[in-house]
This record gives structure tokens, C-alpha cells and sequence, in this order.
DNA sequence: CAGTGGTCTAGACCACGGG
DNA sequence: CCGTGGTCTAGACCACTGG
């Protein structure tokens, strides 16, 4: 059985018009931001990523339009998360990096996405000590109320901000974790060195979420949606060590998540 | 909920304007359509799912800008995920629905729909026979160029368009699967009537993409990124039975996807 | 300083849905 | 039929970036 190539009405038949030539004319018309996206998109396939895209003058000049239809075609080719447009500088090609999760492989954002092939940098933004809430404690396994770490941390790639983290870990198992961290962003890599404990993936949950307004200032972004990680990781003995909630830039970083196979 | 109250500061502060008090309105009439969002989510939270959300007219004599203005606003609360605009018939108030994906759970559409909440539908766009390409035999563990089923589905969640979805299965294991399908669209359901196959899940890789052009009109949306769902699933005795690709809406569903608890 | 994108106006016509 | 959202124009001023 075939997919019955359903016949499609013509669209407006205008007045009487001339045939096909006149019709094809009138569905455009209507559209003319979205085809000038097609347009577009077609040749931005071939085009580098970082390139310059014509600007809004240009294209509304080449393409016969006013600036507001050019600026339309050009947003919705960032809607398609194929361009990235910055103030005062230009448009350019954006390019996301896979961002493979998955249970085989350590939880180390640095890690993870030099595995993409991108260069990742961490800054610290705060390390706190606070009494833990009763979700936390329940994801840690601590008695309620216990002391913990709290870790906000902003992670780039290539030079772009691209997550925004909050970690919560127990303040007693972890003493000076404060000042291990000054020196060393990752987390990991701090755990590993100063305590010589190696993380693994305990639980992890990711959704589409739009940002609350701090948040999304960390991003230096709008508030469209954002990748939502919710994870806890481990000790190497299965005490959990780390409850994060990580925010993912869905422009810079295409999250791929994977399922471990089930061992039949 | 009346509509104006909130007062609104006069628009065109011409010169000489007071001092702070200037400067305050020029701030603000930069982002006047992103103040207007923000007023109008918040107002939003306490509103129903399915309401009717003033439309351009209103808010722009409400608020005292251009309509183009009111549309901007509206538009970025359509980018937040927080309304649902139709032509002809009015803005909306969305909800999206939580769809969980989990080792633990069997691998039915329906059923994950109707664990969140929702009320499932299925339609059968198309069943027919081909010669499987590469990648699907290796996913499938058949000689190549295996002769498959290739099934096409469209899910609807309450009435709305919410995936689309491509399955690839053997054909030798699965005779008469066409017109098994015909009578019950539901995969998992057909699966286990006809051949008493309980499908379990093997794989699952998702991400966000922005689906082809075909898709996004079988999904009845622009072709703003959906979730890309790349699943592979299996007979209760490990062979694996249904290689599937599933565009779903993310206007529609919140994807969650959980990560199997590691045994330490 | 020129060029870029960001915002906004005050209109216009159209396509669509429902009464 | 009217009201809705979808598209478009031809301008305007602003904020930001870079040389």
C-alpha cells in the first residue's frame, strides 16, 4: 500500500487568472519571509560554520522586501537554530555540538564535550554551605537538614557560554571542597584529585524547560526553552555524591541522550 | 479578570522629558513587548488549560502600543511555550503533557500518553513492504536487504497532532501485519493479539531537530525543532523487533527521559 | 563613525473560523 | 458576516560593535 498522494486543492484561485504562473505567484506572496528562509536555508547548508550571513539590509535589497520581512526570514532561521545573530556584530552559522549522554561514560561535562570536539571552559561562579532540602537529602542520602555544598558553575564552549549548573554535594564527606574548587572548576577532576573519588552516573533526567530569568541571564539568553538536566551521580562504592541541576543552551548544544541496553 | 487596570506610562516621552522618571520609560519602551510578556505570564499561571487568551486587538489597546507590538509579545509567549495561537480562531493557554520514557516502562505510546494524563490516538497513515537499507538490518539483526514492514503513524494526544512516527519490522516474522494494523492501529497492541510478541525496549537515543518539511506538515506545525526519538525494541526473548524514528511536538510534550538505575 | 541588529509605529490586505 | 491571527510596507529611533 502506497501513501496515496492526496490531491491537494489549488489554493486561492484567483479572478480568472492566468493558469499555473498566477497561482504560484499568489501562494508565494504570502509566504515571502518563509520561502526566502528556504532559500536561504538551501545555501546555508554548504556554508561554514562561524561564516557571516547577509545582513538584513542585504537581503531585503536582494530580495525586493521591506527590512521587517528580511528580519522575519532571518528569525526563522534562528528559530531553526541555524543562525546566530548578535547585535551591532551580524549574523553568522551556527553549528551544535552532539552532547552524548549516556550510563557507559563518566559525568564530566568538560569530558563529554571534548568528546564532541568542542574546547570546554568552566567558570566558577559561587561555592556555598547551606542546610540541605528534604529532596536533596533524600537524593544524597544524608539525614534531613544535613550541611551540604552548593556549586553554581558556567560552562563554555568554544568561547560560548553554554550551561549553567547548580550541584549540591555533603558538606562533611567533602571538607576544603571550597578551596579545591578556586583552583580547579571541574568537579570531576577536583573529586578525583583532592579526594580520590571518581564519579559515575546514578540517575539522570533531562525535559525542555524555559528558564527562569536569572537563569537565562547566566545564559545570556532569551527565555526560550533550555535543556533541563536533573542527575545524581555516585561514588565508585554507590554512595551518592552529587544531586545537579544543569541548564543546556538547545542552540549550542544538541543533547543526545542515550539508554543503556537492557541486559536480556 | 477585568482587562486595563494597570496603568500604563505614557508612550512617546518627547524631549525634555522629567529626569528619573524619564529615564525609566526609556529603558522600558525599548523591551516594551518583552514587559508585556512578562506581565502577561505571570498573569497566565493562575489561568486554565485551554483558556482563551485576550487577543492582539485587545492587548494592544489595553497596553496602548501598535499591534505589531502585542503580536511580539504574544509571539514570545508562543516561544515559551505557554500559549497556542490559531488563524481565525484565537490565542490559547497550553499546557504541555509529561511523557516519561524509562527502562522500566513498555515501549507504547499510548500507554506512556495515558500514564501522563492524556487521551491517545492513533492513526494508520501507511503499512507497506520494502527492502531494508543498511543501518535498519543491523538494527533489526537481519541479512541485508531484508524485506521489512515500514509503518507510518500519526499520534494525536486530546485531539491535537502531537507525533509522527516511521516503524521499520521484519516482514518474515510478521505475516498479514497490514491487515492486523488496519483493525487496531496501536503497534504494541497488534504485536501482542496477533503474534503474542510483548515488545520490550532495547535502545533509545533522543534529541532536538528540526523535522523536513514532509514531517513538519504531517505534525501540522512550522518547522520550529521537535524531539527526535531514535528507538530500537525487542521480543521478551531479546530479538529485536521495531526500529522506529518519532518526531513529537515539544509544544505537546514535555519528553522526559530517565536513565536506567545503574546496579552498583 | 558607519553598519549591524532590536524595537516600534500606523496603517494595509489576506486567510481562516465560527456564528 | 465579523473577529481572529498571518503577512507586509516604509519608514523611524535606538543600542551595540567595530574600525
Amino acid at each position: 500500500m502506497t501513501v496515496t498522494a492526496r490531491q491537494v486543492p489549488i489554493h486561492p484561485p484567483g479572478p480568472s487568472g492566468s493558469p499555473s504562473a498566477a497561482n504560484l505567484l499568489v501562494m508565494t506572496s504570502s509566504h515571502r519571509y518563509l520561502e526566502m528562509a528556504e532559500e536561504l536555508e538551501s545555501e546555508l547548508q554548504h556554508v561554514p560554520v562561524g561564516s557571516r550571513v547577509p545582513s538584513e539590509h542585504a537581503l531585503a535589497s536582494r530580495f525586493g522586501v521591506s527590512r521587517p520581512t528580511a528580519r522575519a526570514a532571518l528569525q526563522e532561521l534562528e528559530r531553526r537554530l541555524l543562525v546566530h545573530r548578535v547585535q551591532g556584530r551580524g549574523t553568522f552559522r551556527r553549528g551544535r555540538l552532539d552532547y552524548v549522554i549516556s550510563p557507559a561514560w563518566p559525568p564530566s561535562f568538560s569530558e563529554t564535550l571534548r568528546r564532541a570536539g568542542g574546547v570546554p571552559g568552566v567558570r566558577l561562579i559561587s561555592v556555598a554551605v547551606r542546610r540541605a532540602v528534604e529532596q536533596e537529602c533524600r537524593q544524597l542520602a544524608l539525614p534531613a537538614a544535613s550541611a551540604v555544598w552548593s556549586v553554581e558553575r558556567v560552562f563554555t564552549v568554544n568561547g560560548e557560554v553554554a550551561a549553567y549548573a547548580t550541584s549540591v554535594l555533603p558538606y562533611r564527606a567533602l571538607p576544603g571542597l571550597d578551596v579545591a574548587l578556586t583552583g580547579e572548576p571541574s568537579l570531576a577532576t577536583a573529586l578525583r584529585r583532592r579526594y580520590g573519588i571518581a564519579v559515575q552516573r546514578l540517575r539522570y533526567r533531562i525535559s525542555l524547560a524555559s528558564p527562569p530569568q536569572v537563569i537565562a541571564d547566566h545564559l545570556t539568553v532569551d527565555r526560550t526553552p533550555t535543556w533541563l538536566a536533573e542527575s545524581v551521580n555516585r561514588t565508585s562504592h554507590g554512595t551518592p555524591i552529587e544531586s545537579a541541576r544543569t541548564y543546556m543552551r538547545a542552540d549550542v548544544l544538541n543533547i543526545s541522550f542515550e539508554m543503556e541496553e537492557r541486559t536480556p
